[in-house]
DNA sequence: TTGTATGCGTTATCAC
DNA sequence: GTGATAACGCATACAA
């Protein structure tokens, strides 16, 4: 392997020349950098980053931090990620965290120990404060998930807004008795749909029922367990809306289970729009996340970070889409 | 951001001796382990990798190149190289080649550039020269795809016992008229799986019949264009045999289409046994891989060249199994 | 325009 | 058992 020394003796020039024609310095002249490109070629130099990281004190290298890759929901989000990174300069580094605070803070040790630029949060496990003290070390970004309060940037959709539409949907269909399946976690996209659940109810004069929301945990059986549980109602709901495309489809599961129809029976509304929303018979009705931009908006915010172009916080809202399939009957088709 | 020195002034030692303390170097007094530990405490001190990683050109990292995370087959696969890399000290790049060589290449530059250690590939683009170059560079591992012939170690099942098993299950449920939807690509395991069912299909005296035989790309779309092809034959196959559960359920779409019923019309098997198989209705048959073995075995594999144990190439076999859900007939339930 | 010299933070080789 | 000090490979301030 040989180093900048090699290339700067066979090229009969400094080591500085050297560097200069590989960072591409305007000050060398056609002939030197000639000489140098070729004793390059002639030795297969390839430079060794880790002596330029030490020197400049940088990897060149991205944090991501997501629950699992298993959720095919961050894969379009990855792609966006990776594809801004890499325009961008820069590699990712993908970490599961399996939602575990212990994890993640191993992962962020990759960060106090200088072998990252950044990070990008998917769904912090850490608190407020935790993370406004990561943000102090490094450019740190949240994406989709975020935690309310903490004096760092972040990018998603107006939860809020889509879970109302998508309800509302639901509503106009004809359905009146919703159940609504959604997660025991403190996420602001969590709350934020229960709130957009509920303030559809709310503005069509259903009144909220209690019994109506069932728990899970974004997981296929999960939601198979919650459906089962809002079957089992004196007054079974017409329509579920979950929170996740996954939990959806184990809603659908059991209610096939109990004999019933999909959508004419019931109709099920889903989150998120993963690939498998449109494999799946019927094709789920779902809240589509515009996945790849919120990735690649992301990688943005921190790069302007990373720039030292912006120290302060930023939040950015990008729109939702209600896609409309197979697995919600059709606005005039109900029975009513 | 304190340093080593900064430590070691504080501790009134040596950065030998910090540098010590923190490689846990056993002739170290107890006492002095103190003082530094302390100091490291009182600083908040975080040793700076990059050093280190220039000194010892090293980075505990391991390259690991996939097509794309998208695919949910790499989900447990990805988690057991996560496990095994972190138990032995390293931490993984995940890089979505979206089986484009260039973009291949492009991240094995990261390898060549020291920053990291050893490579894996779940699908090598490369063909068995570049692979076999690659592996003069840096430790290296092909799991579950390989290229034939490379002296580079891989982890796999045999494709070829697999397919052939899955085929016969078809048979032995009565059914003769067998479809295989394959890929167009140069992959052993293609080719193996591919041999596996004219193998199954031969020995139960079955012949074989090349219009039989539709090509997709993996992908959703492709099986379900596939299976349409298959469909429109004047005889059409009574079994549907698919090289990806993917394929399999775009298969088993097609087939609903043309108003025909699984598993009782068409039996359909598909390959990897993807989370999504489970979740999907009917429960997908297909032959299940040992993903998260396979990835944990490709580290070991990797670990072993590492550690300079081992030079030699070295072919790994791990089992796969069969499982029967709902997308085809019992044994003793078919019509004839 | 190019060269010299220094340092980035760490580990390893020597002395002592 | 501990301390000086020389690398590791590169980039850059400064000198020429």
């Amino acid at each position: 392997m040989s180093t900048i020394q090699d290339v700067a003796k066979e090229a009969k020039v400094s080591v500085a020349t050297v560097s200069r024609v590989l960072n591409n310095s305007p000050l060398v002249l056609p002939d030197t950098r000639q000489s140098v490109l070729e004793a390059i070629r002639i030795l297969n130099y390839q430079p060794n980053l880790l002596g330029r990281n030490l020197r400049r004190t940088e990897t060149k290298m991205i944090l991501v931090l997501l629950p699992t890759i298993a959720n095919p929901f961050y894969s379009r989000l990855v792609k966006g990620i990776e594809d801004a990174a890499h325009a961008g300069g820069y590699n990712i580094m993908l970490c599961n965290t399996d939602s575990d605070k212990s994890r993640e803070e191993v992962y962020l040790e990759l960060l106090k120990k200088r072998l990252a630029d950044g990070v990008i949060f998917m769904a912090p496990e850490l608190d407020v404060a935790d993370l406004d003290r990561t943000s102090l070390i490094s450019p740190t970004v949240q994406c989709c998930e975020y935690r309310e309060g903490a004096k760092v940037s972040h990018v998603s959709i107006d939860n809020f807004a889509a879970a109302k539409d998508a309800v509302e949907y639901l509503i106009k269909c004809g359905c009146s008795r919703i159940g609504h399946i959604s997660c025991k976690n403190r996420f602001v996209s969590t709350i934020q749909r229960k709130n957009g659940y509920r303030k559809a109810l709310e503005e069509a004069g259903i009144s909220f029922d209690p019994e109506l929301t069932a728990y899970g945990d974004y997981g296929f059986n999960s939601g198979y367990k919650a459906a089962k549980k809002l079957l089992s109602l004196n007054n079974r709901p017409e329509a579920i809306f979950a929170i996740s495309d996954i939990m959806a489809i184990g809603a659908i599961k059991a209610i096939r289970e109990n004999g019933l129809r999909i959508p004419s029976d019931i109709s099920v509304m889903g989150f998120d729009d993963i690939s498998f929303a449109l494999m799946y018979d019927p094709p789920l009705s779902t809240v589509s996340q515009p996945k790849y931009e919120l990735g690649k908006t992301a990688v943005e915010l921190l790069m302007r970070q990373l720039d030292k172009q912006n120290k302060e916080p930023e939040d950015i809202i990008l729109p939702y889409k209600l896609v409309i399939r197979g697995s919600t009957i059709k606005k005039g088709e109900n029975i009513q």
